[in-house]
RNA sequence: GCGCCCGUAGCUCAGCUGGAUAGAGCAUCCGCCUUCUAAGCGGAUGGCCGGAGGUUCGAGUCCUCCCGGGCGCGCCA
């Protein structure tokens, strides 16, 4: 791409001028306004700085040393010392012209190809899926799928909840509470039902607390009887869930829920105890701190009453049991051990922030090797939140189901197409609808940064005009239609010329596909893609205003049908990236 | 108490790890469809970036303190 090739010259011409230079520190970045340029840098101004240089002197002794002349006019030195490039014509028309040819246009696979598992969904057996498993989901499938497109080999796993103390709760009310016609009916939904059931029973009568713990050591032992209930408990919610992932267009390579791990946890806590790293601690068996930072920076230590008291990470519960620290330092090694990942991004909300700077920091301890090899990221989002400010429920106090959020903004986007487009036949709308509805869920939840939390609203939610999906799906369809009935073919269309302000306007956006899905990757962070997007569809359209394409005269209709084909498929690429579809009309 | 996060237009939020004049959407107001899809485009209104100091060529962004809010803090996940 004409960026890096710019500041792989540029960082060329600073270490020529400063040797010492930090060669990651020299950066090219689009310009922030178009008046000044295509793409500008800031480097001399902060190397001048510590060195006591003029900056603008120190510029224009880099600019003498740069050459950029085969895709830039003139570089200008402006205001305190930045550098302003301007691209020339010809070299966007050509950067066009090679990517109407390349498989993804203006993205080039990136250079070390990483190993990414990616742990993110994670609903839990015998719950519906609910509104906050959007964020966890679409997120982490959106990255999944922007770094596959990049060229980054993905591993996808979904680490289910399919363990743990809720079953003892859970085989007691299947074998005392079950009601056989409401299980045939909404299997998620009786589960639900005799869960609270028996917990609210376990709150009121320590007797039924004794008999679902002796369910669950029962299940824990191997009894046939337990086990085929657990089961038939996982069957019945992973058909749930396929239901769901079937309509979000969401897959994984793995599902390896917390089960999966049973056969290694006792091997794990055996293993940190001989190597020092876990020792007894009021009957369980804990993770200490090593002294080896600060105690504020120490995710094993917390202050109370004026004093640093140790905060040890628990993988041995003081009955024997196993909890989920245990779980999740058995899984890490199993990932590192199976997939020799580069990376691994758990995302998950950030209430989690502080189990996983424990659980990283334990692994650390226990297998330093391993843990070196591979960055452990912590994704986190925010809360869902209603419109009084707290975590979000539904009126009668339950979470909001997922299946009735995608239901619903399918049946408002059907209500707009039948508005639109009365022509079309029934199943072409809701197909359309469908689209539109589901893209509309997983955009509203990946516009913002993700580190917020944001505030529920159906309306906002479901809204159709504005930064919205459905208008970056409407964009699509716009450019998709004036090439089909251009007749425009890759093959046909060679010569591209970018004349008037909103040619060029639209073109340089469109350069910066790859450099937007760069810092997605980085970042973890699709929001970014987001409004690269929604500024795409914004100068496509501006062009369409001012553009005539297919009343233009050749060659300038060719040109401009190749531009609308090079914005269709970089809307659509994008789009796929965030795991949402287009439709050839709307 | 300690830690993490947040406070930006009436509302909901961006702001690319310190860059040039702080941006969108919604809402309000004014224009634009006999011309390739108006789910659109153009324009207007709207700001002490919670407050006070500091760091430097340059701060919404970094540091300190204060105010206000959310979350977390041993055997749940």
């Amino acid at each position: 791409m004409l960026h890096s090739r710019i500041e792989s010259r540029l960082r060329e011409a600073v270490l020529a001028v400063v040797p010492d230079a930090d060669p990651s520190a020299v950066q090219v970045r689009p310009a922030s306004d178009a008046k000044l340029g295509d793409y500008q840098s800031s480097v001399v101004m902060g190397l001048a700085k510590p060195r006591g240089l003029n900056p603008r002197a120190l510029a224009a002794d880099v600019v003498a040393r740069l050459d950029v002349g085969e895709w830039c006019e003139a570089v200008e030195v402006a205001g305190p010392g930045f550098l302003n490039f301007r691209l020339s014509a010809s070299a966007i028309e050509s950067a066009l012209a090679g990517a109407v040819a390349a498989p993804v246009p203006f993205v080039e696979p990136a250079r070390p190809r990483r190993t990414v598992v990616i742990d993110f969904s994670s609903p839990n057996v015998a719950k519906p899926m609910h509104i906050g498993h959007v964020r966890s989901t679409v997120l982490g499938d959106a990255l999944a799928r922007t770094l596959r497109l990049l060229g980054h080999e993905v591993v996808t796993d979904n680490h289910i909840g399919d363990w743990g103390t809720q079953f003892g709760m859970l085989l007691l009310g299947w074998k005392t509470r079950l009601d056989p016609a409401a299980l045939a009916r909404d299997p998620i939904a009786e589960l639900e039902r005799i869960y609270k059931a028996v917990n609210a029973a376990c709150d009121a009568d320590p007797a039924v607390r004794g008999a679902a713990k002796a369910e669950l050591v029962r299940l824990q032992g191997g009894d046939a009887d337990n086990l085929g209930i657990w089961r038939e408990m996982i069957r019945l919610s992973q058909s749930q869930f396929d239901a769901i992932y079937g309509r979000l267009g969401v897959t994984f390579d793995h599902t390896l829920g917390e089960s999966f791990y049973n056969p290694w946890l006792a091997q794990v806590v055996a293993d940190m105890a001989a190597r020092g790293i876990a020792r007894d601690s009021e009957g369980a068996m804990a993770v200490f701190s090593r002294g080896d930072v600060a105690p504020k920076d120490d995710p094993f230590k917390i202050q109370r009453d004026g004093a640093w008291h140790d905060m040890p990470l628990l993988v041995q519960k003081s009955d024997g049991g196993f909890n989920y620290a245990t779980t999740d330092l058995a899984t890490l090694d199993y990932r590192i051990r199976t997939w020799s990942p580069t990376d691994i991004l758990y995302v998950t909300d950030g209430r989690q922030q502080g189990h996983f700077r424990q659980v990283f920091a334990a692994f650390q301890a226990w297998k330093p090797e391993a843990a070196a090899a591979t960055r452990l990221h912590h994704v986190w989002f925010g809360s869902i939140l209603g419109e009084d400010g707290k975590p979000f429920k539904t009126r009668s106090g339950d979470t909001v189901r997922l299946g009735e959020v995608l239901d619903e903004a399918e049946e408002r986007a059907w209500a707009v197409v039948r508005e639109k487009r009365p022509d079309l036949p029934e199943a072409v709308q809701r197909e359309i609808a469908r689209v539109v509805g589901v893209g509309a869920v997983k955009y509203q939840d990946l516009l913002p940064n993700r580190q917020s939390d944001y505030v529920f609203s159906w309306d906002k939610m479901l809204a159709l005009q504005g930064n919205t999906s459905p208008y970056l799906q409407y964009q699509y369809t716009r450019a998709a239609k004036v090439v089909r009935d251009g007749g425009w073919t890759p093959a046909a269309g060679a010569g591209i010329r970018v004349g008037t302000p909103e040619e060029r306007a639209l073109a340089r956006h469109l350069l910066n596909f790859g450099l937007v899905l760069a810092a997605v990757a980085e970042e973890a962070r699709p929001n970014y893609l987001c409004n690269y997007l929604y500024e795409l569809a914004g100068w496509s359209s501006r062009f369409y205003e001012a553009c005539p394409v297919l009343r233009s005269e050749e060659p300038l209709r060719s040109s401009r049908l190749a531009l609308c084909h090079l914005t269709a498929r970089v809307l659509k690429a994008g789009l796929e990236c965030l795991g949402i579809g287009v439709s050839e009309q709307m």
